[in-house]
DNA sequence: TTAATAAATTAGGTGTTCCTAACAAATTAT
DNA sequence: ATAATTTGTTAGGAACACCTAATTTATTAA
């Protein structure tokens, strides 16, 4: 069994390997940027790296890159999976905004009960995304398919739905609030201005500039 | 900020002293007492008994009685409340069996969200009583009133409705399943046997005769 | 290729929460 | 009132999860 702790190092593994594959990085997570994840000291991480490995959950040898183990893997997307369906509960049945349901589900990710989470699934009525538009992994670990395309990679005059955002914090999302930009918005791109790459769009609401920055974290299908 | 431990412990000392109360016990809390509701060593109960003091949740002088601070009482009600309000929802929301929410429920009574507990208070209808009858103390630590009888002390004849019951292990709760009775459920007493002050009585389903040890622990109204 | 820098590790320490074993105080029974 | 028993406490130790400071290994730049 493991602890809290535990299973946030290795959704903090599952994480930053996940970052580094969209962006075409090297493999191979690090203690130091698992350190900064988990805003903690990279000795404490090496300690904890070497119980991991002797619970067989990451492949760790002195001074080489960390793996998490077929075993690891699966436990990190359990928590994965517990994460996002309860991000959905909060917002979908709550009510809680866009932004809030982080921090609390941060917490509830770690509640031990298979029976409870899949009652939440049928509950939510089996969904396949969460409220940031994240795919939610099944109980098998395995992510549904979808096909999404950054804003700023979009070709004008094609009217496209809101999906997902590529970057959840905070800041982030009241701003798209303040866009009046959500999961499940309509966006039509207009034109995109070749001097600074800004993409001018065409929401629900109205006719607006947004920067390359933002363009490129909504993704659309 | 109290741990989770800690809330277990000043939960503890709160659920001793009121068993205290009903019984017309002596008050105050022992070491051992709290030592095996919590089933931990007297001795780990004792060294945190003296950082609860310091915490000033309790109070506590050696070889002395424990008993809770106003703050103790405070922080302990909030658990009780969080405890009750997540095993109503369970219930009444996820199709939990009545025996099957008390576990989980320890659990989630330590999510840290102030929000989200009035949340589940405002989709729950703001419930008054938990599925084991037992009374949800309100965000101040107020309890409702209401008063029950245990089935035994109950005059023959006279049809009354399961409100609670003062036993909710999971021993007791299966056998009242096979018999038939939850709350809500209507019962009247036909006698009371002198011989061993077992009690006949008619439910939904039957007639039948359960003991004085049973009876004692379904409380109606 | 050596020097500078960055990343990873070790050594030693802290606070939390548990333990066993030994001991002290309080209570109960004779 | 003393002895026996129960209850509570202390001492010392272990696992977990963090820390700082010092050191070692790996990577990058001159």
């Amino acid at each position: 069994m493991l602890t809290f702790v535990e299973e946030n190092y290795l959704k903090g593994i599952l994480h930053i390997s996940t970052q580094q594959l969209r962006n075409e990085e090297s493999e191979g997570v690090g203690t130091n940027s698992l350190a900064e994840y988990l805003k903690i000291k990279p000795s404490s991480v090496n300690e904890m790296l070497k119980r991991l490995n002797q619970k067989k959950m990451v492949n760790y040898k002195k001074y080489k890159k960390i793996t998490l183990t077929e075993d690891g893997k699966f436990q990190a997307l359990r928590v994965v999976r517990k994460h996002r369906l309860w991000e959905t509960f909060l917002y979908t049945k709550l009510g809680f905004e866009w932004d809030e349901v982080h921090d609390v589900a941060e917490q509830l990710e770690h509640i031990k009960s298979t029976k409870l989470i899949e009652k939440i699934d049928a509950f939510l009525k089996f969904p396949k995304f969460d409220p940031h538009g994240d795919p939610i992994p099944d109980i098998d670990g395995n992510f549904p398919v979808r096909t999404t395309t950054a804003l700023n990679k979009v070709k004008p005059n094609k009217l496209k739905t809101v999906l997902a955002v590529s970057d959840s914090s905070k800041k982030f999302l009241s701003h798209l609030e303040n866009l009046n930009i959500k999961i499940g918005s309509s966006i039509k791109v207009l034109d995109t201005y070749d001097y600074d790459k800004s993409v001018q769009i065409t929401t629900d609401h109205a006719t607006i500039i947004i920067s390359e920055k933002v363009a490129k974290h909504i993704l659309v299908g």
